[in-house]
DNA sequence: GTAGTTTTGTATCGATCATTACAAAACATA
DNA sequence: TATGTTTTGTAATGATCGATACAAAACTAC
């Protein structure tokens, strides 16, 4: 009934998330994207919506995916914090490797939008609330199970360990020793 | 000799520096500063060169403050971990108080631009070093006095510290509950 | 007061910004 | 093949970007 798209609307909005993941939302330009996603700018706007709109869409997809990656963790049979350290680990491997040093899409949206853009600071506050929910789960897990004490509060202990994935995302950026990393990591484990 | 600047050059800095730290380097125009800095364009170029070098400068201007306020608390006559936890709750405060919620601005800069700026990577890496020696200093002085366990790995800890003051800077952007973030302080001082 | 020096204000540079008008192109249906 | 629909490519919109040319203005030194 009409002439067909000839580019993936999935694999296009992944291209466009791992250019506003690098160069954030105001380093960014249409020009930026559309030369990555290889379409034209009548395509992307007739897509995705301006930039404003395609920029929460990636962000959002990059949100699902963190949460899908964390749930997965958290299934598996292992330790509580075998677990956590897994997922601390994964954070410091993955932004070493990554050879463009992007960090974490979520924070850098945080630390450059957060205080400007009240649509981002709400996403960024939905994110922390259902983290932070995640790793509680965790823990009361390792409670009911004696592994970890429960004289401790999950609730606090839950926001320290979000405290350190983000202190992680923000030091892997800038700092490659790796074992350094790992050590400060066997730190946060020892708290639990 | 010749006219004289009808501007102070250091207040101007300062004017500067907050205006980056809010709407970060990409987000920043020329125009937004020399509003701020209540300036013309030439003169902004005559006295601090083109904008990347004047955030430069700005970004110094802000790391040697934040070094001065360390330095400070640390030499206090206080114990250690009284020091450290005057340090993180003072983070805390002061990040919430901002009524423009800006964060920090090193953290701001690092995670948008590091990545893609040899220049500001390095000076994030030095400072980030800095801060890692400061600290690690101030708990050796507190294994001397016998208040920090001595087999303990201060560097490590000094690590673990560092990546905890980068991720209280990035929360407290988005999460306003006080008493729970200062909850989660006294986790992190338990470890020491 | 005049000469010499530097800052200021204005006005503008080409480049790029996000966004869109428009028409040719490519498909499905009839 | 003809018609209707949507995407595509091209080209352009006004606005703003970082940066500067130029001359009037404001000062010091003589």
């Amino acid at each position: 009934m009409a002439r067909p798209k000839k580019f993936d609307e999935v694999a296009g909005l992944q291209k466009a998330m791992n250019v506003f993941w690098k160069k954030g939302y105001a380093g960014t330009s249409i020009s930026d994207l559309t030369a990555s996603m290889d379409i034209n700018a009548p395509s992307l706007y007739a897509t995705y919506g301006d930039k404003h709109k395609l920029f929460v869409t990636a962000l959002q997809t990059y949100i699902q995916s963190q949460h899908d990656w964390m749930r997965q963790a958290v299934s598996e049979n292992k330790s509580v914090k075998e677990i956590i350290k897994f997922l601390l680990a994964s954070l410091i491997d993955d932004t070493l490797e990554d050879p463009e040093r992007r960090g974490c899409f979520m924070v850098n949206t945080v630390t450059e939008m957060a205080n400007q853009d009240p649509q981002v600071f709400r996403i960024a506050s939905d994110n922390e609330t259902q983290v932070r929910t995640i790793l509680a789960e965790l823990i009361r897990k390792g409670q009911a199970s004696a592994e970890i004490s429960p004289d401790k509060d999950a609730d606090v202990l839950a926001s320290f360990l979000f405290i350190n994935f983000m202190g992680i995302r923000v030091i892997a950026a800038t700092n490659s020793d790796k074992k350094h990393l790992h050590n400060a990591l066997d730190v946060i484990i020892s708290v639990l």
